[in-house]
DNA sequence: CTGAAAGCGCTTACAG
DNA sequence: CTGAAAGCGCTTACAG
């Protein structure tokens, strides 16, 4: 199996490998008699350019990664799905990482702009924390999609995308609230935190207090937000306290805590209603079918790839876009 | 933020590029006086070498893709990650592609063949069809996960690392019937493909006949082993038809049998036993806990990175590996 | 142990 | 419309 090159199709085609690399690129400047010689020896040995030779050379070729963090979060799955799709209109190229969420990716980040000198970046799934130090000079184009840079270090040269977390999380808990409950478990992530959970322990606590309702410490439950962790909190919590509801800061871990609930023989929803957030596809699967913040991922991913060609195309600023989620609430939820 | 070269480098720590490249790569013979002086320079200005640089000119470079059909499949998902983790202590270094599941992962391949010069593929979640023809004269170590190449066109060029699936499905199905099912539902794949699904159509059926009961064309019902097609053939198929088992052939397609019959008012296990395949995470959290055939992941992954290994570096001929998978029967299946 | 030079496969001014 | 030549940033014999 040969691999040919540029120079090999040039000589089989009798032209330079100017010619080729014109045609390769499909720029106007050539022939059309030229252009069907070139392709036809091109089709016959399934020519396919060096990338690496490209991507040494090229130097307004736009190479845009997608960083993703957490491989085996199914909503950051159907976003990264969602991006590609976005991405195929685009003139850049694409590449798409996923990063452990123990790993760093500003750290992945600033090796792949020096390896691969990639011109933008979408972070998905990130965190902003001090870790962010890092991109202190990075420049070139980043949006950060499900959390907002606004109020943070990267706020004037990160866009971001995101649904507003906290008035989300507000509306869910007086949903709940309007349904008669009373006593709210949340669980969710580190509420002092920089980030979309924290907005939501916010919104939530901020929906409580609205109604003169306290959230004692014991009922905001920090986890990870996995099937596992949730479900080993939930198990710890609902064996000594109660609820009326659960609020939960990702629909996994509310099947975590679903799980849970069963395994001590509280039933969905007649004694704890349960809540989550992203709307991921196989919520509505379950029994119950689980209630959820739905966000939009074709939107999320639409305005992700939008603003990133405006800042790398025009040089536009940084900007935050916030795009409305929807509540939807299902069999998981009951009136009380 | 400037990207700095290796001849940057060079003439900051005042030597030549090419003592640059021997510390960059961890060559010996650099004297550790030079290789420190060069280092603290690297490192002074966070040098990473240009990746399309190095893939130009290395040839001995090993590089491997990882081609995974179908992006939102969790169990694709558990061996994506089960694989990087092995590649981390391989010398290869891995580049991981999801395509779409309507595309091609053969043309794919091709391309980034001829793009990055790979010089291993794993094809994870593949279907080896008359598409395989494209691979003819590809010479380049490959393996196939999770289907068996064994009796196809590339049994002599590509391995396979695999479950017995029709034994497996055999297995499951006779577990049913000991428990006193009789009329078993099979929502499954093209029976007449040659891939992992028609294999476990016709472990089935073999189950079925060694007790002298038919499988009629009507409890075969095909369909698209996603939640979406799943539930709706599900749905279609209960409303008139019955059966005291449905024996799915993905834990995902299970889910959306799962959520039909919930539909229609039947219970499981009480009135329809359900069983799947894979061992997804979520299914031990599903109420009721999902049965299935569970696929032993790490070892999928280790034997895939392992017989590939032994393809490239020492030019072993193909191999195809059965692993053991395991039947785990929890609360969606009863005893009649 | 160290360096000068060739070359990997492209793209891109520049010249015609 | 077409081509000769320089150069992208590395690695690798080869020579010292």
């Amino acid at each position: 199996m040969k691999i040919y090159t540029i120079r090999d199709i040039a000589q089989m085609a009798d032209v330079s490998v100017t010619t080729v690399s014109r045609v390769l690129n499909d720029r106007p400047d050539v022939s059309r008699a030229t252009q069907e010689k070139v392709r036809r020896v091109m089709e016959a040995c399934h020519f396919v350019g060096n990338a690496h030779a490209r991507g040494l050379k090229q130097a307004e070729g736009d190479l845009v990664a997608v960083i993703i963090r957490g491989r085996r979060n199914p909503f950051l799955n159907e976003l990264a799905e969602a991006i590609s799709q976005c991405a195929q209109e685009s003139r850049a190229a694409f590449v798409t990482e996923y990063i452990d969420e123990r790993d760093d990716e500003f750290s992945r980040a600033l090796t792949l702009i020096g390896e691969r000198r990639i011109t933008g970046i979408i972070f998905v799934g990130s965190r902003i924390d001090g870790r962010c130090a890092k991109l202190a000079d990075v420049n070139i184009p980043m949006v950060f999609t499900t959390v907002s840079t606004l109020g943070t270090a990267l706020e004037a040269r990160a866009s971001s995308v995101s649904i507003d977390d906290e008035r989300m999380a507000r509306e869910a808990v007086e949903a709940l609230l309007a349904r008669g409950h009373r006593r709210v478990a949340v669980f969710g992530g580190d509420p002092e935190g920089a980030d979309s959970l924290a907005l939501r322990a916010r919104g939530a606590r901020e929906a409580l207090a609205a109604h003169g309702l306290p959230l004692p410490a014991a009922r905001y439950i920090e986890t990870r937000l996995t099937l596992d962790a949730a479900y080993a909190a939930a198990l710890e919590y609902f064996r000594q306290g109660d609820a009326d509801a659960a609020f939960c800061m990702s629909d996994t871990a509310a099947m975590g805590v679903m799980r849970a609930l069963s395994d001590l023989g509280r039933r969905v929803p007649e004694d704890v209603s349960v809540l989550g957030v992203d709307g991921v596809d196989i919520g509505a699967f379950l029994t119950p079918r689980l209630s959820t913040i739905a966000q939009p991922v074709q939107e999320l991913a639409r305005q992700s790839v939008g603003v990133l060609r405006e800042m790398m195309e025009r040089g536009a600023p940084a900007r935050h876009v916030t795009v409305g989620a929807e509540l939807v609430l299902r069999e998981s939820v009951r009136s009380m």
